[in-house]
DNA sequence: ACCTGAACACCGTTCAAGT
DNA sequence: ACCTGAACACCGTTCAAGT
């Protein structure tokens, strides 16, 4: 793959162009989407970039443009494209809480199997077919379970947007995190008990939790809220 | 202040260094925090940076490097020394429910009070006094209300975290909303009813909402739900 | 000790020119 | 229509040299 096919191997010139490789995938919107997840895998979304992006599909940064509108424009469709993998489950998979709890626990799972994708929820908005299909079965399934419209869409958007800060914060402790989550510890664990006797108490606390069970309270916290607080429609 | 000082007047050279304006305030990380917030005010958070920073102190970026150790830290600065004017109520202001919600609106307030400072507090954490005054106030008004001590750790980050993005999104509203919120709203709304029925239904509602009502509901969803749930002391 | 000019090693995006 | 070299207008950070 990396050097000229023995086809070529006669040409006269001691440069060969670097379009004349073999089978050298033509350019598009999901081959610079799936080269700019590769790079983000590697090297987290700070290490992302047009052209590293660029690079890597052995062309000039200039290229890009024409499929993709900015850095920005790529990133929803990079977060539309993971967020494909989530799963929602058939309705024969249990009752609403329990398929909410499917489809939330999943969503969890996919932002933490790569590398910058926990941060990139919370940077970037998609309207994907990825996005809305999640959006759709979240909000079909809390009308379902009698939580009534106007809540269902704000439960919506704080159940989604709880559970991407949870993943975001998983990934900062799995990966650059040495540095800034070390710190965080350390400013903590040093402040004094006599100023802050709380944070004393409890700053181990606030780091703790295994994914899982933080996960499993988190949901259980904001779906027990939003059926016990009347929402708006009482106005 | 634009101008060199009278006393400088019959100085021999044609160009009158920078330095011998007349009180030009000496370079101090106050002055390099007070300097990014305003410029963040006026020009988002993405107009930030060292080189802007340094112009508006009249010097060259690689000075600020004196007080601070890069913009990471800086942006941490900020956040702390915004977070300082939220206010804690004393205990006299009535129960732990009321206090905390005093708390939580002045944060939204704040964070709302100047552009860009809701962006920062989704992307930085601090550990500076004025972030710290405001986390010690929560656990002991949690743990207060009878919330375990498990609880209280996530629910403060819960809460925090909650009402950081509620601001974000209101700041993004206000700001450089018209084409990332213009575009959501167009987005939601061509969505097919066939295909999305819950969205096509409820995608006004999840736009919608003054933040005052918004907050409010969040805030008794969290409470509620944090004082019905039990944590992971009874596991 | 404090400050800084200049350089280093990058960015995203545009555009005229090529095929 | 698709692609691209080169340029434009920026970045954050470092460092040797000045005071």
């Amino acid at each position: 793959m990396f050097f000229p096919s023995p086809s070529m191997k006669n040409k006269p010139e001691k440069i060969i162009s670097r379009r004349a490789r073999p089978a050298k995938a033509p350019l598009s919107v999901e081959a610079i989407v799936t080269a700019a997840l590769e790079i983000m895998a590697r090297e987290g979304l700070d290490g992302l970039g047009m052209r590293k992006i660029a690079a890597a599909l052995d062309t000039g940064p200039a290229s890009l443009y024409v499929y993709v509108d900015d850095l920005d424009s790529l990133l929803s469709l990079m977060l539309d494209r993971a967020l494909l993998k989530v799963t929602v489950p058939a309705p024969s998979r249990g009752d609403w809480r329990k398929r909410l709890s499917i489809i939330l626990f999943s969503y969890t799972k996919v932002l933490m199997s790569m590398r910058g994708l926990g941060q990139l929820t919370l940077t970037t908005v998609s309207t994907g077919p990825g996005a809305m299909r999640m959006l759709e079965a979240i909000l079909a399934l809390l009308r379902e379970g009698g939580v009534g419209d106007d809540r269902a869409a704000w439960a919506a958007d704080t159940l989604l947007l709880q559970f991407s800060a949870i993943a975001a914060e998983q990934d900062a402790h799995r990966h650059h995190a040495p540095i800034v989550i070390g710190s965080v510890k350390q400013a903590l664990e040093a402040l004094p008990a006599e100023t802050y006797p709380n944070i004393h108490a409890l700053w181990e606390k606030l780091l703790a939790g295994s994914p899982r069970v933080r996960i499993r309270w988190t949901l259980d916290v904001l779906i027990n809220g939003a059926l016990s607080t009347p929402g708006s429609e009482s106005k």
